[in-house]
DNA sequence: GAAAAAAATGACCAGGTAGTCATATGACTA
DNA sequence: TAGTCATATGACTACCTGGTCATTTTTTTC
């Protein structure tokens, strides 16, 4: 796990940790991990090919590190949101969370790039653990937010609770992913509108979460 | 559009011509756009590499000519269901819907696999060209169920259809990616669960749009 | 059956890749 | 000042890529 990156690294000043680490987010984020030039990374943080081999032991170490550097700042911010939201109710913690996602998505948007280019490619190394990681997160966030919901006796008592933290998941999922895809963006026209209409959107769907598309 | 596939090909035999979009539809699928090599391509069609060259301009037309012959057969597919489906309640036919994209995905898994390396990858050729198409063929499929849903008073009459269209679109679509990307399934035992189960799951998440999470 | 046209071939090219290593640098020690 | 040692360097290697082309093989035409 941590022969990934070595001790010379961390001796080095912050400032060129920090360039070596931009620029690696911004290339693995770009092109993914096979595509991913080490040559173009070099380059963008100007130190040479030779001293990288002497920070990291290989390419898969690089993306590692850097991807368990990502997924702690996503942590860091979810957990803060769920904490800020602690007394309110379980609709407006959701759009709460997921107005934050975008947020973050704004603030980092190397690191959500970087999350979206390992989804579907099996030829990442520790892909599989490394996403089950973040859908779990995920998974528990809501899952917490369900049942405080249910305590309150916001939501139904007979709620099916895997169910309803899938669905959840995938809306909102969905959602940062139109906000930043402009193919997924086919309906809401969440693209380019300004963050009013965007919050609009946003609780509008968390009224059809709430009472569902049925008829009464 | 049409400079992709060059004339040679189609004089090929049919089964010369599967056997090329077999390999190039698997290694597409298994690689990505970049990444997949027409070096593997050819050895896996028994072809060589110079007749790929008269049969395609380049790699890029061998691309877009399999990726628009997977379009027109989930295009055939959805729509035949939508018919089947004619007189159903909107929630069975939503239902239906899904599980034939299960089926489909069952039967095609290549298909699918190419759809997903492309959805984040910005290098593939032509990507928001595809990736619009495929979107916008998936909304106008659901707005149709739901106007129709609408019409008979199967729904609410104050829906409101852009929001509800996205709901629909981002669980679907979640729903499919869960059933194949294992990492995707934490919540629901989706993946390796008999088909009768996958029902009950689906059954579940049906009720759940209808009557929603709040409390009634 | 000969000539012409069409299709198949794989060695080859330029350009890219991850990773290595002999050498150079410069800071700290004695 | 001389010696030591962690770090920095970029030319280099072996390999793989998409694409080309002179040549051979097959098919069609007359």
């Amino acid at each position: 796990m941590s022969d990934t990156v070595l001790p010379t690294f961390h001796n080095l000043p912050l400032a060129k940790q920090k360039r070596i680490i931009d620029a690696a987010l911004a290339e693995f984020a770009d092109k993914g991990y096979q595509q991913a030039s080490l040559n173009t990374l070099v380059a963008h943080s100007s130190i040479s090919k030779g001293s990288l081999y002497q920070y990291f032991r290989d390419k898969r170490g690089i993306f590692l590190y850097i991807f368990q550097f990502a997924i702690g700042l996503v942590r860091k911010t979810l957990l803060r949101v769920k904490d800020d939201t602690r007394e309110e109710n379980f609709f407006i913690r959701l759009e709460r969370s997921l107005l934050a996602g975008v947020d973050f998505i704004r603030r980092h948007p190397r690191i959500y790039g970087l999350y979206l280019k390992i989804l579907f490619d099996e030829h990442v190394p520790q892909r599989v653990e490394l996403l089950q990681a973040v859908r779990q997160f995920a998974a528990d966030y809501l899952r917490s937010l369900v049942r405080q919901g249910l305590a309150r006796g916001e939501l139904r008592e007979d709620l099916p609770e895997p169910a309803a933290i899938f669905l959840l998941d995938a809306l909102l999922d969905r959602f940062l992913q139109a906000v930043c895809v402009p193919a997924f963006d086919v309906t809401l026209a969440l693209h380019q509108s300004p963050p009013g209409n965007l919050q609009q959107c946003v609780q509008e769907l968390m009224a059809l979460l709430r009472t569902g598309l049925g008829k009464a």
